[in-house]
DNA sequence: CTGAAAGCGCTTACAG
DNA sequence: CTGAAAGCGCTTACAG
């Protein structure tokens, strides 16, 4: 295998010196015209690829970004984590994506690699749990970091964090069922005191109270499977449950799946209202009602967000929360 | 920010050279025991962090894998991508992966990128379709590079494809629908001409060459989207066709959503077989039947083979087919 | 088993 | 607007 050609080589060919080409490297506005295509027509006769480890060992950012997702495998995620990664893109970053699938300790692993790797910034929707603070040692490389769609470190000044207005949705929902003529409303799934379970169930307590109904809450993995568990067993024992907001559509997916098998019809018999709207719940049958969270945009706004950062020092605030809008389907309204 | 702590600190820290301070962090056998253990303190001591961006410059490998896929919202090659990144990480090695969403504009792209980057390996799942050879810039740059799943550059003695056995998947899910009486079988979804497409569909073919049956095919993406108006349609035109095997579950549960929706009912009146067997198949209702890909098995060996050829130099044969198997479940086999 | 020295390919002041 | 020189933090022969 030849060696590949260098800056040097590239100046040679071009008849300039090795600054030159460097500066032309970087977009400099100091270098004259003609010369500038000297050296690109240089790079492009040689195959010259810039080499980015040796600018790293001068200082220069890596151009890579640090994204650390919990479940890469949840619709909801892979989503957001595939928006971030083409918006990082499209400016000309390289994204190192990590799935630590809730295991806090294969999360500190990825994030030593990663500083290793010099990464430019963090984007982390972090695991729970784990005995030190995880992003202890960000701190002391002092490495840009975001928070993103969960908050596990309170230091919001540090870590800047960015979610969506879940409580906000719960209000929506649970709304909208009681307009239906729903009155005994469950909220199903989500692990009990993660704070994102607190937050999505937040809006449907108070609401519930401020219309004397009584809140009441099965808690469980945010999945299909427990979805569907918790369907099966409204048949046997709660027949006056007339309507459930599910933490996330995965579970209401799962309950969707569960009713149909004991012939429950939801939409008529039964309401049900998701949280994300992912992109299956338009196709499901009956469609799910669902919290529309614009988790594309939510990922191309977050990374927007880190390279104003990175690029303009302008750190993002230390909470912002973006807003979310119900979208009304079969599976509340009934039939259309 | 403090300037980070170098080799050379943590040298003068334990009192030994930077020499062997280095070949402690190659885990060399060199060294002494007790002078390791020195280093180590030190190395902890001073929260020296390794710069793999000096490392890099002197020759030594990046320990970045690119991972390129075509679709990644897509849960089939989402679970490849997750179990693939995870079995790296295992091994020391982070992962770099870009979503190309098909355009193999952003792959050349980010192809460019990941050179820059120098990652020691290219894993590809490719993009169909631009002007010029994409591989052909890796070539160059002489980087290991693995085609999975899809074969787009014919030269699988510069770039081993791995990928399932699709046509052993078509037989077997055809037998079984003939098995159970059906006559009338169609194969629904993939884009005319595409190499994934023709295997997935030519066990079907030849299966009911062998029958004396007509085969019938749909041709279409591979989305939920598709299968839904294919399964609506059934309702006017095609009352004759009793089953479908699907180009893929994405498909097959599209065509589940569409035919509960027109009251067709999958598993009695008409029976369907998708392909990949993903997590949601076993949970949707009817639970769907499906050619068992297992892709999180087959993320981590095609991990695993790339990482016997860049750390063992065992190159991967130039074509490799695992072996898949069908589950067959209520949407063929009726409720059980 | 350990140390002194050269050099990887860039960027960055500094001159001019 | 361009060039000569130093140096980033490692690894790798080469001595010892």
């Amino acid at each position: 295998m030849k060696k590949r050609p260098t800056i040097l080589d590239v100046a040679r060919h071009a008849g300039v010196s090795k600054s030159t080409v460097s500066l032309v490297l970087q977009n400099s506005t100091l270098v004259k015209e003609t010369t500038r295509e000297d050296v690109a027509k240089a790079i492009a006769d040689l195959g010259y690829v810039y080499n980015r480890s040796a600018a790293g060992l001068r200082g220069a950012a890596s151009g890579l970004i640090g994204l650390i997702i919990n479940d890469l495998r949840n619709p909801f995620f892979t989503e957001f984590a595939a928006s971030a990664q083409m918006t990082f893109a499209q400016k000309g970053y390289s994204t190192v994506i990590a799935n630590t699938d809730e295991d806090p300790d294969i999360q500190a692993q990825v994030i030593d690699s990663m500083i290793e790797h010099d990464v430019s910034a963090f984007v982390i929707s972090p695991s729970y749990g784990g005995d030190e603070q995880p992003f202890d040692r960000i701190r002391r490389a002092g490495i840009p970091t975001m928070q993103v769609l969960r908050q596990v470190d309170e230091r919001t000044d540090l870590f800047p964090f960015a979610s969506h207005d879940y409580k906000a949705g719960g209000v929506l929902a649970t709304e909208h069922l009681i307009d239906l003529g729903c009155r005994n409303i469950v909220f199903v799934g989500g692990l009990e005191d993660r704070p994102i379970t607190l937050e999505r169930m937040s809006g449907y307590v108070e609401t519930m109270g401020a219309h004397a109904l009584v809140p009441s809450v099965f808690h469980g993995r945010p999945s299909r499977v427990f979805g569907r568990e918790i369907a099966l067993k409204f048949l046997d024992s709660h027949r006056q449950i007339d309507a459930a907001i599910c933490f996330s559509d995965l579970v209401a997916l799962g309950m969707l799946s569960g009713l149909a098998e004991v012939g429950i019809r939801v939409g008529e018999d039964f309401k049900i209202v998701g949280f994300d709207d992912i992109e299956e719940s338009s196709l499901a049958y009956p469609r799910l009602s669902s919290v529309r969270c614009d988790t594309a945009l939510f990922g191309k706004n977050a990374a927007e967000a880190m390279l104003a950062w990175i690029v303009d020092g302008e750190r993002p605030p230390d909470t912002k929360r973006y807003g979310v809008e119900l979208t009304k389907r079969q599976s509340s309204l009934g039939a259309g």
